[in-house]
DNA sequence: AACCTTCCCTGATGGC
DNA sequence: TGCCATCAGGGAAGGT
């Protein structure tokens, strides 16, 4: 589940080996993934162009070409790693268990669905088991129209993100506060791990409904946002699953982590067992002392009561 | 418009 | 040991 820590950890291991390097041919094996256009075109398109550099837009990853503009969003369990023939591949590749395990370069294997061959014993490959994965290339005079990728919401490190429009666009909303953070066009590149975390650390209940939120929790919330992520960012991303870095190394933020996964586990802050609920159809993290389902101000005045 | 539900997919897991 | 049902989840699409 790679979100925006993840997805920038993989942009920057990228970067440093594939920029500038000349894509010499694009083999495609997928038929299912998302791909547009057609993977026989998709591949003549990129054949001979050459990376001019990676960005990235919440989670999406935004390959720049001469004439083009790739996107890449890498779902649930998409992986884009680093192959050298001078480096050893790793039979370890396929994890079982969560945690530590270290992945480093794999070979092509039946979940690897694309592949840029760069010559001189180089390429980039694209693994995605679940195949949530979507692939996307633009003219670069047509990458407007990239509804998707232009709708997202303001960066949570960018000077968009600002506490004015952040609390202006919560105030109308009725939904739980956690299924708000999940839209991408609410802010950008938040998913399920980062808005547990965020919501434990600014002490807000998943289920309250966000037009509920009190001054003072909307400021804790916006601020715990680029907290959270910036933390995970630091830790290289969180390896539960199936994220592995450029180079398909783990990340580490999966130990730093309050509440994300450690259902019936102490809390770090006050020792109460950690709940798992469902909101929004999404595995939902919390400690219910930590977090109170009625806001500061509400048990206040009940207290008055 | 806003909100909710369903669906896509594979591997891990647990019950019997 | 094996078989089967269930779960995980980002986001598009469809329904209310």
């Amino acid at each position: 589940m790679p979100e925006l820590p993840e997805v920038e950890t993989i942009r920057l291991g990228l970067l440093r080996h594939v920029c500038n390097h000349r894509i010499e041919r694009v083999e495609i094996r997928c038929n299912r993934i998302v791909l547009r256009p057609k993977p026989n075109e998709l591949a003549a398109a990129l054949g001979g162009q050459s990376i001019r550099g990676i960005e990235r837009r919440g989670k999406f990853l935004v390959f720049v070409f001469d004439e083009y503009r790739l996107l890449v969003h890498l779902g649930m369990s998409g992986q884009l790693t680093y192959w050298d023939r001078s480096r050893k591949d790793d039979d370890r590749f396929v994890v079982t268990v969560t945690g530590l395990q270290q992945a480093r370069q794999h070979p092509v294997d039946k979940h690897t669905h694309i592949s840029f061959y760069f010559g001189d014993g180089k390429a980039m490959h694209y693994r995605d088991i679940r195949q949530f994965g979507k692939w996307r290339l633009y003219r670069v005079e047509e990458f407007h129209e990239a509804k998707e990728f232009w709708q997202l919401g303001p960066e949570p490190f960018g000077s968009a993100y600002t506490y004015s429009n952040f609390q202006e666009r919560i105030l109308s909303r009725k939904l739980p506060i956690k299924s708000l953070l999940l839209n991408q066009r609410f802010v950008a590149g938040v998913g399920n791990i980062y808005a547990d975390e965020a919501l434990f650390e600014a002490g807000i209940h998943p289920q309250r409904l966000a037009h509920s939120l009190s001054d003072k929790e909307k400021r804790r919330l916006f601020k715990t946002i680029p907290k959270v992520l910036r933390r995970g960012l630091r830790q290289g991303g969180t390896s539960f699953q199936n994220y592995f870095n450029a180079d398909g190394e783990a990340g580490n933020n999966q130990e730093t982590l309050r509440v994300y996964g450690r259902e019936g586990k102490k809390c770090h802050r006050c020792r109460t067992a950690i709940q798992r609920i469902v909101v929004g159809q999404r595995g939902t993290h919390f400690c219910a002392n930590c977090q109170p389902r009625r806001s500061d101000s509400a048990r206040r005045s009940r207290r008055i009561d």
